[in-house]
DNA sequence: AATGAATGAGAGTTCATTCAT
DNA sequence: AATGAATGAACTCTCATTCAT
């Protein structure tokens, strides 16, 4: 590779890293242009040799973000149909949502910042957020078919389920405190598992 | 009150009526004031008249939705502490809160979409959520304390369930279908209190 | 009239006139909002009080001068078709369109600078002058209807007068110099009703 | 010639018919580079190896029109002020412009698009409009000193006689529908032959 | 000779807020 | 109390041109 494209990638990722931070201090409707190409120490044409316009940036973040998201959850919803033993499925799962959250907490950050805003910014972030619930879903229905779960109402399980997990997500990414990982995690499986009745 | 007041409360409550009409649509960022008096049928500088600036209506809106909504918490959680019957508690809590976000479904929307957003408006939200979810925790505690639920770290868990209930709420106020309020109910309570382990 | 609305038809009138200004040393394409704004000594954004984009200012003025234009061509072509005495008809058309160009000059040189112009700008002019020149053809039409013209294809050769006037126009207008306005009108007459044959 | 200029000429070649082309849909003010070297497939800074600026592609291609033509308006000129016989002058000379004109609608259509507009691109095309009527007006006069042409007032006769003709040229290179050539021709000649007056 | 990434000035447009009437 | 004209900073996006490769 030319040292050419070199500089290439390495302005593409300056301007990805300044559009990651510039969305999560300002948010989708807040961020400006300007500001990002200031942080990547760019001038400001050079944004749209790489973007088309704000959305598009966005729309790629979401997609590094979310494209690999709902690949593990379809995987493991395809190994709850298959024979695959459920610990197994559960944990590989969890493992990969962790990695996936954990190796880009901006840009997680930043997603749940937008999944309820009006505007594009929120339109888009839903697009996504609605396969994650639907895989959710499907999970659910594949482990009560298998036996694995009391039967439920799986939609709003699923919704409530996500819903409390981003939320733990969100607190431990803004730093809230009193939130550690390990403790959340148990909590967690044990609040969706037993629930919270005595014995 | 004569004339003058009545008019003048009039034109307060069509902006105010405007105004989450505006923020629903829009959002706290995309919000405009020409849209909002235009909506309430009343010049630009008059706007200025009755709120300082956007801000102020916002902070004014979320007054009204918070305000009861911290207040009915409290109560319950003050309940608990005295000696009063835990079942009508809960009971007594659960039908304030559905009084009051059903009461006022468009400003609990608004309020859902700005709870995570950048900028002041949501630190608005999240000064009036911070309670909300400091109050869920007290009651889980106390609940805890006289024998009604296992033990548990108790913040995590308020964060959960109060991320899933605005979940399921957001999915209702937004129309997304599948969410019949009485199945929604029974099954959370189902969910928190008993888990998805099978019998 | 009080002396806001004074001052607001003030303003406009200035908007206006540095309009008409800057598209004829600009052109259509050229013109920017901010050297109109810096010309009427307004604000950037009083221009949108008064118009909603550049195109809607370049609409207004054309049809002030179209608008009447076509107004005595068509009085002119109504005149023929009834009965009244052509010599009366062509005088009272050739006045009309001398004091309507010669009222708005630079008006006029404007939108003969736009007449073939590629973009928004050109096609608004030809919607005007596509009825000028379909309004010329019936007049000729009807003039060769009452004997007073021999026939002729009254297309071709409405366009060809059409045009010629126009170059004329332009050169008074741009001073082009050698063009009195006496000798012009007579040789044009002279031209178009009896050619360059000699005797 | 080697290969190599075989190349270079035909790299130029694709410019110009694109720059053509684009100046053709989007005026000079409005045509790009980026929109020119993507329709020739060539880089953006390969223009630059030909064309110092976009004004210099916009001034060859007028050469390469109006020269031509000015030389034919000049070689008929010569003639009449020889003694060749007028007929056969003016009927090479027609021949010769409409060779010239139809032999590159494009460009000329191009050229009439600017005749009349502002800044540098106007500028340039109406240095060689100058000319083609500065000819037209010896020609007329050298008509009448010969005793072709009965005597006139020769500018504003040739400014009138070469804005009809582009108003037809104009109309039948944008396909404005009822112009046939032959019709145009033979009208363009009677009406500035014998005028419109009956009989 | 050819490339195309990079630049940055400058365009149109929006909008919260002010203030004379 | 009410109006709405006016402001001007700030934003997104375009494009002729340069220059290292």
């Amino acid at each position: 590779m030319g040292r050419r494209e070199d500089k290439k990638l390495e302005k593409r990722s300056r301007l990805d890293e300044a559009g990651v931070q510039e969305l999560l201090s300002a948010g989708y409707a807040g961020a400006t242009v300007e500001r990002i190409v200031a942080a990547a120490d760019v001038a400001r044409g050079t944004f749209y040799l790489y973007y088309s316009d704000k959305h598009a940036l966005f729309a790629v973040l979401l997609e590094r973000l979310y494209g690999p998201l709902v690949a593990a959850l379809a995987t493991a919803r395809d190994a709850l149909a298959a024979d695959t033993a459920p610990p197994v499925v559960y944990a590989e799962l969890g493992e990969a949502l962790a990695t996936l959250i954990g190796g880009q907490p901006a840009l997680t950050q930043v997603a749940l910042r937008e999944a309820r805003a009006a505007g594009p910014g929120g339109e888009a972030v839903r697009a996504w957020t609605a396969q994650v619930e639907g895989l959710t879903e499907e999970i659910l229905a594949a482990s009560v078919e298998r036996g694995l779960l009391r039967p439920h109402a799986v939609r709003p399980v699923a919704l409530a389920i996500v819903g409390g997990v981003e939320r733990l997500t969100w607190g431990w990414l803004a730093q809230e405190g009193g939130l550690d990982p390990a403790v959340v995690t148990m909590e967690l499986i044990g609040l969706f598992t037993y629930g919270l009745a005595r014995g």
